[in-house]
DNA sequence: ATGAAAGCGCTAACAT
DNA sequence: ATGTTAGCGCTTTCAT
C-alpha cells in the first residue's frame, strides 16, 4: 500500500455517522431500488451531502462487474477526423455517467494489442474500435483474438470502420461517398480519375478501392490500377501525389488525369499545394476533392463529402449504452453523407 | 450482480492450475521484489501466458489507492490546440502504464465540476487541468474547492494554465509570446494596436491582458481599453471583431488599428476572414497575428507564435509521474516559444 | 425496513 | 521460498 494522506470518506463512514449499517447506506446511496423508510433515506443523503462522499467506483466496479468506462481506439486524436467521433462518443458518455478513455493508436498493430490488453485489464465495459489497423497477418491475427477475448469478458465491442472481415456496426458508405463525388465531378466533364488512397494493407483501403472502382464502372469508366495511388492519408502523401502525377505527365506535357479523389481531406489538402507547387491550377487543369469536410477542407475551398464524425461516435456510444443495457445488437447503420462543393472542383479542362 | 459470461481468468485460477498459492502467483504477476523460486517463477508466468491472464485493475487500484489512471481537463478536444496537449500527456501514459480519460469541459463550470467529482469517484492518480474556466464566484470556490478535495485524497493536480491565482506548474509565458509578436509588429512600424481575447471571465484572459498591457509600454505604447476586444477564441470571434474594427474606423474612412493580436489561431483566421469580407487587405492595410501555431495558421499563411503542445503535455505527465513517484513538487516550468512569420503580417500602411 | 455476512480479485503483513 | 490471513470499499443474498 503506498503512503497516502487521508482515508476518503468511505461508505462505512457515512453509515456510522448516520447510524445505520453500511448496507443501508449503500441502498440509498447506490441507488438500490430496494425499500429504505424516508426518514433513513433523509438523514443518510444528509450525512453523505456533509461528508462529500464520493462512491469509489473501484469497489463498485469490482462487485458489479461494470465500470462505467469505455475504451475509444483512434488512429490518432489530433487529427480532427477522430477528434470529432471521440467528442460524440464523449458527450453521450458524459450524460450517461460514463468515462471515456482515449487510445491513440498511430496505427500500429502492437500499440493496438497493448491498448485492447490494457483496456481489459482495466475491465471497460465497452471497447469502440474506429479505423482499421495495417498489420500483417500474424498481428491481425492476435488483435482478432485480444477483441474476442474482451467480447468474452462481456464488454461490448463497437467498431466505426470495417476491421478483419467484420462490417462496422456505426458507420457510412464509402461507396455513397464517392458516387456523390463522382456524380459531381462527371457531371463537370471529368472521365479520367486518380486515387489517392490510404494504406493498401488496411481493411477501409481495400473496401474505398473497390467501391470506387464500382462507382466509376457506373459511369461507365474503367479505372486503371495505375492511378491509384498509394498513401497513407496525411498531406505529405496529397503532395507527393501531386508531384508524382505531375511527373508522370510530363512527356505528354500535360497531366494524365483531369480530377484526383483523395481519401482524406488531409490528402486533398497536400494535393492542392502539390499541384500550386508545380503551377498547376486547380481547379483549371485539375479537379480536387476529398472526404470528410473537416475544417480545413472549409479553409481551403476543398469540394469533399461531409461525414457526420460527431454522430458517429455519438451513434456508437448510444449503441454501446443500449447493450449494455441488455438491448439486442443490431446490424450496421449508415449514416447519411453529403456533398459539398467549394472551390476545388471545376469543369474539366476541354482539350 | 449484472449477468455476465464466463468470468475472466483471476489469480485464482492461475495459481491453482501452476499448484501454487495465490499470493505466490501474484507475487510474480505483479512484479513484487518478493523472492520467488525461479523454478516457480517460470511455472506461474506459463500458466498466466496459457491463460492470458491480465490482472483486474479494479482490484488492484483497490488495495493499491493507484489506480494509473490520469484524468484531463480541456476546454474542446476539437479544438487541435488542446488535442495536441493530450496527444502529449498520452504518448507519456501510455509508455509508462497509465490510462487517460478525456473531459471536455467546454468552459462550463458545472460541468467541470461534476468530472472533477467522477474522477475523483474513479480514484484517478491525477488530474491533469488545461484551460481556466469563465465561471461565477461561487461556482469557483466550488470547483476549487473539489480540487482541493482531490489533491487531499492523495491524487497529483497539475495545472497547465493559471487558475484562481493559482500558478500553472507546466505553461509558457503569455507576456513572452506577446512580446515576440509587438517586436515584429513594431519593427514593421506599427503603433495602433487591437486585441481579441478570450472571455472577461478566464484567468488567462486577465494574465494576457496585463502582459499585452505591459510589452506595448516597453515600446511607449500607450493600449487603450477600447481597443480590447472580448471574444471567446473562435473564429466567430475573430470575424466580429473585424467587422467592429471595420465599423469603427468607418467615420475617419479608414481602420483604428493596423495591426489586430488575437488570443488563438482560430480567432485570428476569423479575423483574416472577417476582413477580406469587408474587402480590407491583410497585411496591407492592417496585419493580423495569432497565438498557437496550429495547421490552420500555415495553411491560411497566419504570422503566430508557435507553441509547444505536445511538450506541454509530454511535460506535465512526466511530472504527475515523477510526483506520484515521490519526487518533490517543482516550481512553473515556461516552455519556449517561437516567432513564426508568415503572410498575414507587414508594414505598417504609410498614412 | 434493517442488518450480518459473504465475496468481487487482488496485495501485503505476518508467520512458517 | 511459500503460504495464511486480513483487508481495500462496495453490493447483495439471506436472515430477522
Amino acid at each position: 500500500v503506498t503512503s497516502r494522506s487521508s482515508r476518503l470518506t468511505s461508505l462505512a463512514d457515512v453509515a456510522a455517522r448516520a447510524g445505520v449499517s453500511i448496507t443501508t447506506a449503500s441502498r440509498v446511496l447506490s441507488g438500490s431500488r430496494h425499500p429504505v423508510a424516508a426518514a433513513t433515506r433523509t438523514r443518510v443523503l444528509e450525512v453523505a451531502a456533509e461528508l462529500d462522499f464520493e462512491p469509489n467506483l473501484l469497489a463498485r466496479g469490482l462487485v458489479m462487474h461494470r465500470t462505467h468506462i469505455v475504451g475509444v481506439l483512434v488512429h490518432d486524436l489530433t487529427d480532427e477526423f477522430y477528434a470529432r467521433i471521440v467528442r460524440g462518443i464523449e458527450d453521450v458518455a458524459f450524460e450517461n455517467g460514463f468515462s471515456v478513455v482515449v487510445c491513440d493508436t498511430d496505427r500500429d498493430a502492437d500499440k493496438e494489442i497493448a491498448y485492447v490488453r490494457r483496456l481489459r485489464s482495466q475491465r471497460v465495459d465497452a471497447i469502440i474500435y474506429a479505423g482499421s489497423s495495417a498489420a500483417d497477418a500474424a498481428k491481425q491475427t492476435e488483435l482478432v483474438e485480444q477483441l474476442r477475448r474482451v467480447e468474452a469478458a462481456g464488454a461490448v465491442l463497437l467498431r466505426l470502420a470495417p476491421h478483419a472481415t467484420v462490417e462496422p456496426d456505426v458507420s457510412y458508405s464509402t461507396r455513397e461517398g464517392f458516387g456523390l463525388l463522382v456524380d459531381h465531378l462527371v457531371s463537370f466533364g471529368h472521365h479520367e480519375f486518380a486515387y489517392v488512397g490510404a494504406p493498401a494493407a488496411l481493411n477501409s483501403t481495400r473496401v474505398a478501392r473497390y467501391a470506387l472502382a464500382e462507382v466509376l464502372r457506373r459511369h461507365g469508366i474503367e479505372f486503371r490500377a495505375s492511378r491509384m495511388i498509394t498513401g497513407d492519408g496525411t498531406r505529405a502523401a496529397g503532395v507527393d501525389a501531386a508531384k508524382h502525377l505531375v511527373e508522370t505527365g510530363r512527356g505528354d506535357a500535360e497531366l494524365p488525369v483531369t480530377a484526383v479523389l483523395a481519401a482524406t481531406d488531409h490528402a486533398a489538402a497536400g494535393l492542392v499545394q502539390g499541384f500550386a507547387a508545380h503551377g498547376v491550377d486547380v481547379p483549371g487543369e485539375v479537379s480536387v476533392v476529398g472526404f470528410g469536410d473537416l475544417t480545413l477542407a472549409g479553409d481551403l475551398g476543398l469540394t469533399t463529402v461531409h461525414v457526420p464524425l460527431h454522430a458517429l461516435g455519438d451513434g456508437a456510444m448510444k449503441r454501446a449504452i443500449w447493450i449494455l443495457g441488455g438491448g439486442a445488437r443490431m446490424g450496421r447503420d449508415n449514416l447519411p453523407l453529403e456533398l459539398v462543393v467549394r472551390a476545388s472542383s471545376g469543369p474539366a479542362p476541354s482539350g
